[in-house]
DNA sequence: CTCCGGGATGACAACGTTGTCAAAGTAGCA
DNA sequence: TGCTACTTTGACAACGTTGTCATCCCGGAG
């Protein structure tokens, strides 16, 4: 800046006011200027002017997802991003793969880069040590888990309802042994899509049979395994609910090898690429991860707009789409 | 950092010292620093010391992506995650939709936050914009696509060998009229495919039929309907080659409208998820963004650590997958 | 002619850090 | 004791920018 300066022959303030578009510079000295920057190609240094300026906004976000290259996070990653482009907002993003101590890392990298702002997919179980981010200004919305000890805004898929409609949508084509396929439970949604499945079980005057629950299961083919050891049982489930999309895979890999994939009713929670070129097609509670990531993002900017009403909670509800093997009857 | 400095007793530069381990700090005075930092909870300000440092790295990287929420820039962008946490960098990154322009804002826009170096997936067919940048010492890697007007390091899906494979693979089954799906031509990637198709029918001595070559198709829809028309024409093509991963699903699609998904072979380009549950399975020659991403991100930190050696042009071979579509006979 | 108001411009300090260098303290040795 | 060599500590400037305030110039009113 000191050069461009120099070769305009002009101060270093009236640069700056010609970079910032400050009123009250002759045109003549701002065409000089102009020319000055285009000729040295001068890079306007966005961290020494967040650094001097009174309100410091370093026009960055930060997110930080379970794993930024998982469909589900990518696609939310990319709603935040196209309400931040708006804004000329950048986004600084981080996997913390169900890790605790990434989830602190990252926090504190992020804010060692002062970002304006943070989302997050937590992994952690107590988010007390986000009071400091907090108290130093940084709003923070939590996106498909809640914060645990902080009160936070926070948007988040309807796992519970979600759950109960898939079971209850099982339940009106006949089915009355449910088989339940679960992730680990110690992640909150987790948790509640089973008691989705246990409340609607129960509300449909069913057994909640501990047999049929298959809960912890990471992957495929754990999913799959579980899957073919369910399906020997006798009397065997007609109808199989996979809480997540990687066991809604590995249950659609079981039942093709067993055969039984138009015998046995199948619905995954969370929607699969391609899952309607299948046979059966596979029926599925969707969530939206664009809108998720849509109304955090916008709750994030109007925090930074200065909204200071109490903190928000969205529940985005989810969309049964029907395919064929939800449909199967019993 | 002051209150620090006021709590503990200490001057700045002693406070300073500490934090960056620098030696000859008294082990009494780091625990009294230690202590306040801990109880004022300061955070480093990441910016303002790198605004300070000579070499001034801001342990940051930018990456431009087509989309960030596809799959395929998504693992991408995870790979080149998994190398900058070892290295403590983070990741700002952004898409770019095809769209030149929003390339140039973005690479300003980095620039502006004085980003170490900057991996790109380009969409601009002139990137002679960038030889500033590099003067001014950010290494830049392509991944996807090349740079033209520019010389840099490149890491790049083998396009051409991996059409002509697929071709190969085809025309082993005793097909003679391969059907080509292309994407806009005006992206580099497309027309290399398209170049190794037609290479390959040559090569094979086979008649290149314009009549069998769709290109500049975007999405699931044009395929779909380019191959209905395709099947529609008399002689019709008996297998066909899809360039890209939508216009793969698209064709699936036309095939399966038409009850032909068992006698007509297809081969896609670029792997699709759940691609093995589809009867037929669909062959693919499959990319590996993972090792695209590692490499560039290797490639990049290179750089940083001050490799000056003459520029890179890494091929990443694509795979065969068979799984049964790309398998049927003529 | 003087004085005032207002617009254009610049000098300077400050943002939060670290590099440089000097000062102060300690120990060892002749 | 006096000197050197070394270790520990701090004062100060500087990084690139902008907020504050002073200065300068010009036209118009009294």
């Amino acid at each position: 800046m000191r050069e461009v300066a120099a070769l305009a022959g002009v101060s270093l303030k009236t640069v700056s006011r010609v970079i910032n578009a400050e009123p009250g510079v002759s045109p003549e000295l701002a065409a000089r200027v102009g020319a000055a920057i285009q000729r040295l190609d001068y890079r306007h240094n966005l961290w020494a002017s967040s650094l001097r300026r009174s309100n410091g906004k370093s026009a960055t976000i930060g997110l930080i997802l379970e794993d930024i290259g998982n469909p589900f996070s990518a696609t939310l990653h990319r709603a935040i991003e196209d309400v931040a482009v708006k804004r000329g907002v950048l986004v600084l993003a981080g996997s913390l793969e169900e890790d605790e101590t990434r989830e602190r890392e990252l926090v504190s990298a992020f804010a060692s880069r002062r970002v304006d702002g943070l989302v997050i997919m937590p992994a952690s179980h107590d988010h007390s040590y986000l009071l400091n981010e907090r108290k130093a200004g940084t709003p923070i919305v939590f996106v498909d888990r809640p914060p645990a000890f902080l009160d936070a805004d926070t948007v988040l898929t309807d796992n519970l309802g979600g759950a109960r409609m898939g079971i209850r949508h099982m339940v009106e084509h006949g089915h009355h042994r449910i088989a339940y396929l679960g992730d680990l439970q110690s992640i909150m949604t987790a948790e509640l899509r089973y008691q989705g499945y246990s409340e609607e079980i129960q509300a449909q005057n069913l057994a909640l049979d501990p047999d049929l629950v298959r809960l912890d299961l990471r992957g495929i083919e754990h999913a799959e395994a579980a899957v073919m050891e369910l399906l020997a049982q006798r009397p065997a489930p007609t109808a199989i609910f996979a809480a997540q999309n990687l066991l809604t895979i590995g249950a659609c890999r079981a039942l093709r090898r067993l055969g039984l994939h138009h015998q046995v009713a199948l619905v995954g929670f969370d929607d699969i690429l391609l899952a309607d070129l299948l046979d059966p097609g596979i029926t599925v509670m969707a969530q939206d991860p664009a809108a998720m990531g849509r109304t955090a993002a916008q709750l994030l900017f109007r925090r930074l707009d200065g909204d200071r009403t109490p903190t928000v909670h969205h529940v985005i509800p989810t969309r049964l789409i029907e395919r064929g093997s939800g449909e199967i009857r019993a």
